[in-house]
This record gives structure tokens, C-alpha cells and sequence, in this order.
DNA sequence: AATTGCTCCAACCGCGTCCAA
DNA sequence: CTTGGACGCGGTTGGAGCAAT
């Protein structure tokens, strides 16, 4: 069994790597740039190949990196993607921002793939609707005490949508063919979110423009695009832009905001958002007491469960591309209809 | 306290692709 | 056209850390 040619030339140390070892790397990719990696070691004073070096800075070293636990969000992302490309762990990286594909594999094989076999081993699943009841028991955010939720809107066309903003997010996916094939993750701010229908106009306003920072109330579609696309620019419900220094503010204000109430609890920001959508007392009401909040901690996992569990059984399991295709063999372009007040 | 079993993830390996010579 | 080096990707492995016994 071969090494890489590139590893033959010289005697190269293999395994973990020493924090002495991370720093050269760092302080010569940091100054130079990686260049070509087969000449990284010599160049850096490392004993390895290039390869090793290269996959350590990918994943590893790199500044972009986000370390930490897979967000529910994030979870949900990458069943929707992988029962779309399947084992494509490059490409459904690509839409997870700070994530690397090996990390992506990794999360799979250790969390999810055990839970989506297990609910493949129980087919007499409850009702789907019990189900989702069953798996959200979700921490509502006590502030947006001003969202109203209609528990029929949960549920829509035979397909239950989660009741959080994840659902938004797999239903923003679309199959952009006229760009690069590529699956593209747009639409997110203008997805329909059936569960802010019902606030008044006045707050909705506010949740479009960002700036009723005295509710905290935020559009939760603006926190996930934000954080899927850094770079993107968004618009207000009149399809104007959003002020950039406003836009700046406020989403600073609410990293700040979740820095501060996250000290007790290690999420990610987008995971808070999902707080905001009370479930625990029936859809739309809060929990009722003290022991039925402490029910509601709700661990990731539990939300992975929950997102399995409103999959159809056999696409995240499988590695073709079936979910794009409908019984005709015709793609579908998952294309939400938007409540007016949404946007165009 | 020692041992065993398990989980998770960093790192390795082999293969495919690209591209320059 | 062929060859070989570089790179990227997905599958696999090894071991650190933890829990159970």
C-alpha cells in the first residue's frame, strides 16, 4: 500500500499533531499562503506530507472553521441535502458555512444515520401528527410572548412542516438548474412562515425591518440566511434594501443579545430562534408550569429525532436522488407559496 | 481501582480527476 | 496520446475519552 509520492520523499510523521506542529503550520499558511501543498512541510519545517498538512488546515486550522456541535438547523439541513446528494459530503458541506465535509461525514455516521436506521427498525410509527408533538418539545423564548401560533398552519399539503424555522429553511430549498446544477439555498427570507401570520401588522413590520429590537423580535428567516450566506444582501417586505448599517446593527445587537442569554446554555444562535416557537402546552401555547418547562430542555438529538421523524422514511436512507423526483420521474422545484405579506 | 466496551472524530488511505509536460 | 504530479473526495481506521461493570 502505497503513500503518496509526495510522503515517499522523506521520512514524515503520521497520527496526531502537536500544538508545536499546528503552530508552523498556521504562522507559514497565515504568511505565505498554502501554495503548493507538496512543498508546504519542507517550506514550514514540518515532518509531513503535504497531504497531511493539507488536511489538517482543512480541517482543521483553518480561521473560518466553526467548531461546536451540529445546530438543529444545521441538522436539518444536511438529512434534506443528503437524501437529495447522498453521500456527496463535499457538497452538502458547501451549504453548511464553517463546516467541512469530513465533519459533515462524521456527524452522520455517529448521530444520524443510527437514529434514521432505528426509525427505519419501527415502522408502526404513531400518526405523524402525534409524532411531531412527540418530538418537539421545544424551550419557548419567553420574550416573543407577541407570536401567535395557528396550529393548522403546521401542517400543509400531506406534509408536515416542522414548526420552527427549519421548515422554512428545507422548504427554501430549490434546484437552481439554470446556474450550475448546484443545489441552491435561496428564498429563505421570503418563505413562507406560517407561524408569524397571525402577528399584527405593526409587529410585522418590525420583524421585516429588524428594528423592534425592544420585543427582540427578530425574523428568524434573517438569522438563518445570515448565517447560511454571510455575504447575502436582503430586502425589506417592499422589496427595498434593508439599510446596511441597520441591517449591521441589529445583527450584531442580536449576536450580543444571544452571547449574553447563551451563557447558561451552548447553542447555537440560530438554535434560539427555534425557542421561539412555543409547542410544549399543544401547538402555539406555552408550557404550563415550572416541571413542564424543565420537559421542554430539549437536547439536539431529540430534534434530530424530531426531524427524522417527519422525513419520509426511505429518502434519508437513500443515496439516489429520489426526493427530487416526483412519481413521473419529473423534478420538483420545491417552490413555496408565499403569504402575501411576505414579500414578493 | 481496574477492566471492558463503546462512541466519536481526527487522520489516513486509495481512487478518481485534472492538467501540464 | 501518455505519463506523472497535485489535489479533492469518500470510505475507513485508530485511539482518546467516557461510561458501565
Amino acid at each position: 500500500m502505497g503513500h503518496h509520492s509526495c510522503c515517499n520523499k522523506q521520512k514524515v510523521k503520521r497520527g496526531l499533531w502537536s500544538p508545536e506542529e499546528d503552530e508552523k503550520l498556521i504562522n507559514y499558511i497565515t504568511t505565505y499562503g498554502h501554495g503548493c501543498w507538496s512543498s508546504v512541510p519542507k517550506l514550514a519545517g514540518l515532518q509531513r506530507c503535504g497531504k497531511s498538512c493539507r488536511l489538517r488546515w482543512i480541517n482543521y486550522l483553518r480561521p473560518d472553521l466553526k467548531r461546536g456541535s451540529f445546530s438543529p438547523q444545521e441538522a436539518a439541513l444536511i438529512i434534506e441535502l443528503h437524501s437529495i446528494l447522498g453521500n456527496r459530503w463535499a457538497q452538502i458541506a458547501k451549504h453548511l458555512p464553517g463546516r467541512t465535509d469530513n465533519e459533515v461525514k462524521n456527524f452522520w455516521n455517529s448521530s444520524v444515520k443510527k437514529k434514521l436506521l432505528s426509525h427505519h427498525d419501527h415502522l408502526l410509527l404513531p400518526s405523524l401528527t402525534t409524532s411531531v408533538e412527540t418530538f418537539f418539545p421545544l424551550t419557548p423564548n419567553p420574550k416573543n410572548t407577541n407570536i401567535i401560533l395557528n396550529p393548522h398552519l403546521n401542517h400543509h399539503q400531506n406534509q408536515i412542516y416542522l414548526p420552527t424555522s427549519s421548515s422554512s429553511l428545507i422548504q427554501g430549498l430549490q434546484f437552481d438548474h439554470e446556474a450550475s446544477q448546484d443545489l441552491k439555498i435561496h428564498n429563505l427570507l421570503h418563505a413562507p412562515n406560517p407561524n408569524l401570520q397571525e402577528i399584527s401588522p405593526s409587529s410585522y413590520e418590525d420583524t421585516w425591518s429588524l428594528v423592534n429590537q425592544e420585543n427582540n423580535l427578530l425574523c428568524p428567516h434573517y438569522i438563518d440566511e445570515k448565517f447560511m450566506n454571510p455575504g447575502s444582501t436582503f430586502q425589506n417586505h417592499e422589496g427595498q434594501p434593508v439599510d446596511p448599517s441597520i441591517e449591521q446593527k441589529i445583527f450584531q445587537s442580536t449576536i450580543e443579545d444571544y452571547n449574553v442569554s447563551s451563557s447558561q446554555e451552548q447553542e447555537p444562535l440560530v438554535a434560539r430562534n427555534i425557542h421561539s416557537y412555543p409547542s410544549s402546552g399543544g401547538f402555539g401555547y406555552p408550557p404550563q408550569d415550572q416541571s413542564q418547562m424543565a420537559d421542554l430542555a430539549a437536547n439536539h438529538m431529540e430534534f434530530i429525532d424530531a426531524i427524522i421523524s417527519s422525513f419520509p422514511l426511505s429518502s434519508s436512507l437513500s443515496s439516489s436522488s429520489s426526493s427530487l423526483l416526483s412519481s413521473n420521474n419529473q423534478v420538483v422545484t420545491n417552490t413555496p407559496s408565499f403569504p402575501s405579506c411576505w414579500g414578493p
